[in-house]
DNA sequence: CGATTGCGTTAAGACATTCTTTAGACTTGG
DNA sequence: CCAAGTCTAAAGAATGTCTTAACGCAATCG
């Protein structure tokens, strides 16, 4: 039973999958990234719920690909490399990753500490984690409450859920059917008036401004 | 600066005075045991915002003391041992344990891990006081007792962890079930009606002011 | 370019669920 | 056995959810 997405960022073929195989077998949802460019594209556009990170990448080092996540993320990061001098560990422990293991991996090992920081990361609903914005609205998980502006809006249980998919991917088309599959738990079966009409409450309660978008024949996104 | 005290338990006295130094040069103060029986007592004495465990110890070993740490505290803990199988590190994460270091360790290595994993546990709000307040609302977990405004308020063992967990974070959506497992540490069945008795108990005792607010379809929270 | 089709929007109301509170039965510790 | 606490049951109140239906706008096609 899979809970979410590990992105491994690897530029080396074989360890990228076999670390990928690792992590699916453990029931673990996998992206793989093989530059830091490209781990930087992925992390723009989906969520993870844990990173594991090699150092040494063309593109952007791990180094370097760290302070960026850690800008706008609070997702575990669990790093992993062949350099193994005390300076190397301290720098990156130092400059936000979570946790630090050196190539070759035991795969034990391994999965016990992405089991760790998951475990911390989902104990700790942490500030970052907790809280969404975009442009002017602020949605919070914790208090399950949201802002338009200064403004606070009121939003039943199922109007929440949905607006807190939307807001977890800005500017991402969701089908009515990836709406319902993720907000009812339930299968999707065609002719389904019910989610529109909650996007349509959820919009006027949102106010004036225009946050979701309707996009013709395939869903909505939030602009 | 660092504020807190750091509890290190290491049998070998030259190796538990060299950890107590290194940590003390960097601010921290330090609480030492050479037992596991000796930190069992500690622990349940003061509060400390890490420990530093070593595996091999008199009395309790280390692996028995992360379990009973872990059944009152969230205290990040740091297992630095001489054992370094992967099959030890995976026991002794999977048990608890926050990170590990094999011995002999690296000074810098050793304030980098300590330094990650207090700023991990800082985001998690820890209740180690044994007063809360919240708003004019103050909670006493020693006398348990709860006063509102300056009214001392009765409340009953049930109605009290409630409360309880309620304060610990204000403003947080409990559901129904989180409640049901933190209080009464047992699974929750769906349809039952005890939380919202209690919850109606705790609101009559607390008089006029609204404190728990019901979040429809979801649980209760404080605020 | 107008007609046609289908999808999207919204309001209203039926329906369902969840919450609140009271009363009383059960349990437990002294 | 009593007293206090805890839990279950039940009813009514409050609120949320979904269906229906009418209307309007976008795309398509002749």
């Amino acid at each position: 039973m899979a809970i979410g997405t590990i992105l491994i960022v690897e530029d080396d073929n074989d360890i990228n999958n076999l670390l990928a195989e690792v992590l699916r077998r453990s029931g673990y949802n996998t992206a793989q990234a093989y530059s830091g460019t490209e781990a930087r594209l992925l992390l723009a556009q989906g969520s993870y719920i844990l990173v594991m990170l090699d150092l040494m990448l063309p593109g952007l080092t791990g180094e370097e690909l760290i302070p960026i996540i850690r800008q706008k993320s609070a997702v575990p990061i669990i790093v992993l490399s062949a350099k193994e001098t005390p300076e190397d560990k301290i720098n990156v422990l130092r400059s936000g990753a979570d946790d630090y293991m050196t190539k070759p991996f035991d795969e034990g090992e391994l999965l016990a500490r992405v089991e760790a920081n998951l475990r911390r990361a989902g104990a700790a609903p942490d500030s970052a984690g907790g809280i969404v914005t975009y442009k002017d609205l602020t949605l919070d998980r914790e208090s399950r409450t949201v802002t338009a502006g200064d403004r606070p809006v009121s939003l039943t249980a199922r109007e929440f859920d949905i607006l807190e998919l939307l807001l977890s991917n800005p500017n991402k088309v969701f089908t009515k059917a990836n709406l319902f599959r993720s907000v009812w738990n339930d299968e999707f079966y065609g002719d389904d008036n019910t989610v529109n009409v909650h996007i349509s409450k959820i919009r006027s309660k949102l106010g004036e401004t225009e946050y979701i978008q309707t996009v013709w024949g395939i869903g909505f996104k939030l602009i």
